[in-house]
RNA sequence: GCCGAAAUGGCGGAACUGGUAGACGCGACGGACUCAAAAUCCGUUUCUGGCGACAGAGUGUCGGUUCGAUUCCGACUUUCGGCACCA
């Protein structure tokens, strides 16, 4: 007998049997696999492909769990719902983990990607698995070969020297995150700059477009589009020539801020610079500094933040305008791949120049001054300004002064501002000119066009448009990616691999040691006939950077069988209408997904100008570190799952201790889980332990899906009470018989309410999930509902088809978050075994929303004082009259004189008194 | 260094368009059930004072706008993300 009804509906919940009967069922009916339909609107949401670095991380969850719950909601609006998956399979750590566990690289990718597809399955989201797209296969990379060779004949691809971080002992390139200090990871020997041949997309021809392009996008965050704005950084200013001795061709330089050009105390070029190099010939002082530079690495913050050095070459330029001599430095912050390699330096205007200027001793000259001064001059020179018609910010600052004591009192005025800039450092800030000969007392816009119309007509100067941009460097120096089709001809050059020869195919089975790409090593894997003159030649062995897989996979998975890169189904799916991913991407992924679909559009493969219509971007998973200080000052990292917290009687942490030996760990703060810090929570065990539904609704619930989410399993338990409570719910409600339907006309008071907060909560629930993406701000809606029909008590016939309206689209409404809950109590519900993404979505019933009475707050000035109930109809006089009338706001008022009576209906009355 | 975010009870967070700060969950405390425990259920829970009605304080810091500011503006502090070869 208990038997029986363990197992029957009132047995209670196990997610293991619930999880695994609604997965086998989606998989039967393959009830995610999806074709082109032009009769329902079509709804493409994406989450960005993982690399398949082993074990699903709770990062993964995060991510692809937003994803499902807006797949699974925007199938329940109707909509034909694309929900693909895929792996980003080529990158470093497959090399790294070669290396280490001496597999290939391929064998350790594809065991990993057989286990994070299990893991995703289990997890439950709603994929369509037949568009699958891995990445190293060479039926995906052979269609990036072959646009690589189409842009290089569109010229959009070339090829030229620059930098990167070179191990002198390993004789290696190394990764940016492979540079730690200055230092090679592995060897510790300081890592310098090298200049190799690199393959370059001009990107920068594209930048324009890219910037103009983020005005259109009205559903990606602001601070994605204003990251992408500084970073393709469009400003507009002037080349500037100058003659530099002994140099047949003039030095340029490039400045945003002409109207300081005065101000030129000296310039400075980079140490690679041909002028340095030249300079350095004969001076090997010079020489040696140039040498210095090329120690560290080539990162931009390691470059920003390193300390700034400077060389006088003994070289010496002239000013443009002043014909005077200005010294030639050489900086190790001014960069070669930069604009034109040199700038010129204005220390009394610009903070790097001042700081530099100051370490050198070398002259500053101001050249700018704000308002105020020129308000104080002009001040000094009224009378004299008035009735002749000079312009007075003119005439006080360089009109020339025909009054000794006036000239002086103006010459103390500028004194005192420039003392006053001087003690922080440069004056940045756009003004008035002074001290600038001929454009004295010109505005900054003025300024800057008469100084470049002047430079113009001498043709020492043209206005140009920089761009902080540069072209996206593909080449990688490494075996586990995709090969450059390329063909090096000793006598034709750099040929592109005919299209019929494609894809050059990256060899799988090999021995790798980590020192050389395996195809770098090996001759015969090289080896090849030129296309153009049928010579021997050899092939190229960099590889793609790995930012070129995943620019255009979102593609591929609308065709994924397409015998092209993609094909005419692309323009059913796209654009990508919810893209989702880690803030980390804002810039650098994001920036190539839009570049690469303007490269599918102009090769007529796609129609749209964009990528994707809406974005949003997670936020981290982090959890609480501990760690003890060892002997040799090295941490050690406790898992928080070790680690007992302590508190004090108002439940403040005040320690925690190792449950193993009881001794107290320090409290390392709450980070992002990493395998570093011990920190990490397996998502498998958590699975496990309490099942995928609650895994996903916790991972909803804990935080809004931008911020940075805090793992905790207590706050998990209560994410499976609450699933535990709602399974028992129906079920106990399911088994006390079928119900009537609901009669509007006829309910009694609590009926109604508890039908007004359901439809509010479908209201809400849609608004939230359909609209904000505020996920846990819905969750909760959904518990408040709940509670509240816990505690309505009341077993009537109407009271019954209540509450089974309510828990039927409870069961609708929480189908995103937990659709294995969902796939049973449907069935509980009396539905059969269907699809309940297919069942629809709750519509709200607007005459269940009308209020009888308001709660408005009452304030006395602007402290609240009371709270009134109101009829919905009242005025705002009745409501004003209502609130005086409350006693505790009588009493404030008595012997007060009521100045002013703000009642904003609905909300609020403000009595401003006193 | 530069660019972009964030900061609210003991904790995670809510307050959507400037209108009752603290929804929902966790934890803690009290109670019910139980021989007992677990599970479950009910109640209390921003801080200070007060038996209470109520009063005072309070959204990182300092200042401003407003009848009214977690919300808008200015300055600052701390933490996090990115900085072109981690993905």
């Amino acid at each position: 007998m208990q038997d029986t009804q363990d197992q029957g509906a009132q047995g209670g919940y196990v997610p293991s049997a619930v999880e695994a009967a609604a997965q086998r069922y989606w998989n039967e009916t393959r009830a995610f696999e999806v074709r082109e339909d032009s009769t329902r609107p079509k709804y493409y949401c994406l989450s960005m492909l993982p690399y398949p670095s082993g074990a699903l991380h709770m990062g993964h969850v995060r991510n692809y769990t937003i994803g499902d719950v807006i797949s699974r909601f925007q199938r329940q609006q109707g909509k034909n719902v694309l929900q693909p998956m895929g792996w980003d399979a080529f990158g470093l750590p497959a090399e790294n983990a070669a290396i280490k566990n001496n597999t290939a690289p391929a064998k350790w990718t594809y065991k990993n990607i057989e286990h994070m597809r299990e893991q995703f399955k289990r997890m439950g989201f709603a994929y369509d698995w037949t568009r699958e797209v891995t990445t190293c296969r060479p039926e995906y990379y052979r269609w990036e070969q072959q646009m690589f060779t189409r842009l290089m004949k569109k010229g959009l691809v070339y090829r030229k020297n620059s930098v990167v971080n070179w191990d002198p002992v390993d004789q290696t390139v190394l990764a940016n995150e492979q540079v730690i200090d200055g230092k090679g990871w592995r060897s510790g020997a300081v890592v310098e700059k090298r200049e190799i041949p690199q393959w370059f997309l001009k990107i920068t021809a594209y930048a324009q477009e890219l910037l103009d392009g983020l005005d259109t996008l009205p559903g990606w965050p602001d601070a994605v589009k204003t990251m992408q704005r500084n970073w393709l950084g469009r400003s507009e200013g002037l080349e500037i020539q100058f003659d530099v001795d002994g140099e047949a061709e003039p030095l340029s330089v490039f400045t945003t801020r002409p109207d300081t050009l005065m101000g030129v105390s000296y310039v400075a070029v980079a140490a690679e610079h041909p002028i340095a190099i030249k300079a350095a010939a004969s001076n090997p002082g010079l020489a040696e500094f140039i040498a210095s530079c090329r120690a560290g690495g080539v990162s931009e913050a390691e470059l920003e933040t390193q300390e700034k050095r400077g060389y006088f070459t003994g070289v010496e330029a002239t000013h443009p305008l002043t014909g005077e001599k200005v010294p030639v430095w050489v900086a190790n912050f001014v960069l070669m791949g930069y604009g034109t390699g040199a700038v010129m330096a204005v220390p009394g205007h610009d903070e790097r120049d001042w700081e530099f200027a100051q370490k050198y001793s070398l002259p500053i000259k101001m050249v700018v001054v704000d308002r105020t001064v020129v308000d104080a001059i002009a001040e000094l020179r009224r009378d004299l300004a008035a009735g002749d018609g000079a312009d007075p910010v003119n005439l006080a600052l360089g009109g020339g002064s025909t009054d000794a004591y006036q000239a002086n009192a103006a010459v103390e005025v500028v004194k005192a501002f420039e003392a006053a800039v001087q003690d922080t450092g440069a004056y940045t800030e756009h003004g008035f000119l002074f001290n600038s000969g001929e454009f004295d007392g010109l505005e900054f816009r003025a300024a800057f066009d008469a100084i470049a119309a002047k430079l113009e007509s001498m043709g020492r100067g043209q206005r140009r448009v920089n761009w902080r941009i540069r072209d996206w460097g593909v080449s990688r120096q490494r075996y586990w990616g995709c090969p450059i089709p390329v063909i090096y001809c000793p006598t034709c050059e750099a040929v592109p691999v005919p299209e019929d020869q494609l894809p050059v195919v990256l060899p799988e089975d090999v021995a790798f040691s980590g020192v050389q790409s395996p195809i770098k090593a090996d001759p015969e894997w090289r080896k090849t006939t030129c296309p153009k003159c049928g010579g021997a030649a050899e092939r190229e062995t960099d590889t793609f950077d790995t930012f070129m897989e995943s620019s255009w996979y979102y593609a591929r998975y609308t065709s994924p069988d397409a015998n092209a890169q993609v094909d005419e189904r692309a323009n059913y799916w796209l654009p990508v209408d919810q893209y989702i991913g880690g803030i980390e991407h804002a810039i650098l992924h994001l920036l190539y997904f839009r570049f690469y679909h303007k490269l599918l559009r102009d090769e007529g493969l796609v129609g749209s100008d964009e990528p994707a219509t809406n974005l949003l971007c997670q936020g981290m998973v982090i959890a609480d570190t501990y760690f003890r200080k060892e002997a040799d000052g090295s941490s050690t990292w406790f898992n928080p799952d070790d680690v007992e917290v302590q508190r004090d009687e108002r439940a403040r942490i005040v320690g925690a201790v190792l449950r193993s030996d009881g001794k107290p760990v320090e409290i390392g703060g709450v980070e992002k889980m990493s395998k570093s810090k011990n920190n990490g929570v397996d998502p498998q065990l958590m699975i496990g332990k309490y099942g995928a539904d609650t895994v996903r609704l916790f991972s909803m619930f804990a935080a809004p899906p931008d911020q940075s989410l805090e793992w905790n399993e207590a706050g998990v338990e209560g994410m499976s009470r609450f699933l535990k409570r709602l399974w028992r719910d129906v079920s106990s409600h399911a088994e006390a018989g079928a119900t009537q339907a609901v009669d509007v006309a006829s309910l009694d008071a609590g009926q109604k309410t508890l039908r007004r907060q359901l439809h509010e909560t479908i209201q809400k629930v849609t608004d939230d999930v359909g609209r904000r993406q505020s996920f846990n701000t819905a969750i909760a809606a959904l518990m408040e509902l709940s509670n509240a029909l816990a505690k309505f008590d009341d077993a009537s016939p109407q009271g019954r088809a209540v509450r089974q309206e309510a828990l039927a689209a409870i069961v609708k409404l929480i189908n995103p978050f937990t659709p294995h809950v969902s796939h049973a109590l449907w069935q509980v519900l009396g539905h059969g075994e269907t699809l309940v993404e297919d069942a629809g979505w709750p519509a709200v019933d607007q005459s269940a929303l009308v209020r009888d009475s308001l709660t408005l707050a009452v304030q006395v000035n602007g402290k609240l004082r009371a709270t009134i109930e109101v009829p919905a109809a009242a005025s705002k006089e009745e409501a004003e009259a209502m609130a005086r009338a409350e006693p505790n706001v009588a009493r404030l008022l008595e012997g007060q004189t009521v100045r002013k009576v703000i009642v904003v209906p609905g909300k609020i009355v403000n009595i401003v008194a006193g």
